[in-house]
RNA sequence: GUGGGUGUAGCUCAGUAGGUUAGAGCGUCUGGUUGUGGCCCAGAAGGUCGGGGGUUCAAAUCCCCUCACUCACCCCA
């Protein structure tokens, strides 16, 4: 029986690596830009952790969480509860006003798989903690537009308000009196829906529903003062700092914590998965999570996505990473030598290989050609009698004699090391 | 949990009025080049045709069951 990887869960070869890294590298840089520091969380969590921040009755953890039952721990379904509570855990509000916290890992969910979903899946995980101001909800989602740039993904971003506890009850009955009144034009699940999130029959894909709710009233109308200025305030940053955006009416979260500003980078490129990144406000639930009382917002990437963006800008053949020199050895008593050489050349800092089980000169040197080495070193039985070796440059194909002592000058003086 | 699609060589895929030893390209290995890569040529290795059962003289091909993968719904990054 073959084992295999579960359902859901990915390996990522060596050619997908390089573009990872390339995401995880961009991101880094960009971050540092933005002044934010990396935190490292565990991927296991009290079960009550996620059940208290996400929401005890979303799908998320009504049935799509890894949880240990007999232990009461879980594996993180996304990582902002991780945060808070390591925020909370370290006291992190008493050593300066504001966190800028990233992490990048693995989220688990018990979803079905699809593309662009994954039950092992990762996330570039942004957070702000303590400040409540409009100007930091525009510059996070301008560091999301300048990650997307920085990796040449077009994306669009969509923004709306989702009110405050203030506003949203009021806003809520007003939906479910219009919602209510056509029931009968609505999808099954928006039926069932209604009753437990009328939010959600906003943005039903069928098209059926969406031209029943197309005059649903807006959030926007029936946000409270604060929460108007605050959305207006974000609205104006936005320009300022000349980032595209449009209005969604129809946006909302799955998650219980948003409050306020929620947005989306989306994109039509990867089928029904069209979020590449979503995120929003979340200011109770620090308080909620039994911390200060601290405002905060942030986003989650999906990596997978990104990825799977990034593969449709070019063909990504193989560039599996190379190295400098190959070592070409004929017969036992040159293995010796090339091993012994090989050693002494990596320890200068040079990426080198060899075949440790000497085959044939051509084999080698079909290798030496696959490995990307600029240089093959050539060591045969003559060679070592004269104390030279041949030294072949593989892309002009040019051959010199080298000392053997003179082997480590040339690379040092080749690679500049 | 629900629906559609697909399972043939390491990879991408041909292969239906059922009919001998199941094919191609790429990759791998060997040779053409007594110690030299890319291009070319020749050859070789590699397959329980996803698995099980059935129909038949005969099944990759037809029927049933099952599993896996995949896309979509739900939901979400």
């Amino acid at each position: 029986m073959k084992i295999k990887a579960l359902n859901g869960f990915k390996d990522i070869m060596p050619d997908d690596v390089l573009l990872w890294r390339q995401v995880e590298e961009s991101a880094r840089i960009v971050l540092e830009r933005f002044h934010f520091a990396e935190i490292r969380v565990p991927v296991l969590e009290k079960t009550e952790l996620f059940s208290r921040s996400i929401g005890a009755d979303t799908d998320i953890v009504e049935k799509e969480m890894y949880t240990f039952v007999d232990k009461q721990i879980t594996m993180r379904p996304e990582a902002t509860a991780s945060l808070m509570r390591a925020y909370i855990e370290h006291n992190m509000h008493g050593r300066k006003p504001v966190q800028r916290l990233f992490t990048i890992g693995p989220m688990f969910r018990h979803e079905r798989p699809q593309k662009g979903r994954l039950r092992q899946f990762h996330q570039l995980d942004v957070e702000v903690l303590g400040s409540a101001s409009p100007r930091l909800d525009a510059e996070l989602m301008s560091l999301g537009d300048c990650l997307f740039s920085e990796l040449g993904v077009s994306t669009s971003l969509e923004i709306n308000s989702l009110g405050c506890p203030d506003c949203r009850p009021e806003y809520r009955r007003v939906l479910l009196a219009f919602i209510e009144e056509r029931l009968d034009q609505l999808c099954e699940d928006c039926r069932r829906r209604s009753q437990r999130n009328p939010l959600r029959v906003l943005d039903c894909k069928k098209q059926g529903c969406r031209i029943q709710v197309q005059d649903a009233p807006s959030v926007i109308d029936y946000l409270c003062e604060n929460c108007s200025i605050h959305f207006t305030e974000v609205r104006r940053n936005l320009d300022l700092l000349e980032v595209d955006y449009t209005v969604n009416k129809f946006m909302v979260r799955g998650l219980d914590y948003y409050v306020r500003t929620t947005f989306e980078f989306v994109t039509d490129q990867l089928g029904a998965q069209s979020a590449v990144c979503a995120g929003g406000r979340y200011d109770g639930l620090i308080e909620m999570l039994g911390g200060p009382k601290v405002p905060g917002i942030g986003f989650a990437m999906g990596i997978e996505r990104l990825v799977l963006l990034l593969k449709r800008l070019e063909d990504h053949g193989d560039q599996s990473a190379g190295i400098d020199v190959f070592i070409a050895g004929l017969g036992e008593e040159a293995a010796d030598y090339s091993f012994k050489l090989m050693h002494g050349l990596r320890g200068i800092g040079l990426r080198v290989d060899m075949d440790l089980d000497t085959r044939s000169l051509k084999s080698q040197m079909k290798q030496a050609d696959r490995s990307g080495a600029g240089y093959t070193v050539i060591v045969g039985s003559q060679e070592l009698d004269n104390q030279q070796v041949v030294l072949r440059n593989m892309k002009t194909g040019e051959q010199t004699d080298v000392n053997v002592d003179a082997i480590t000058d040339f690379f040092n003086e080749t690679y500049g090391l």
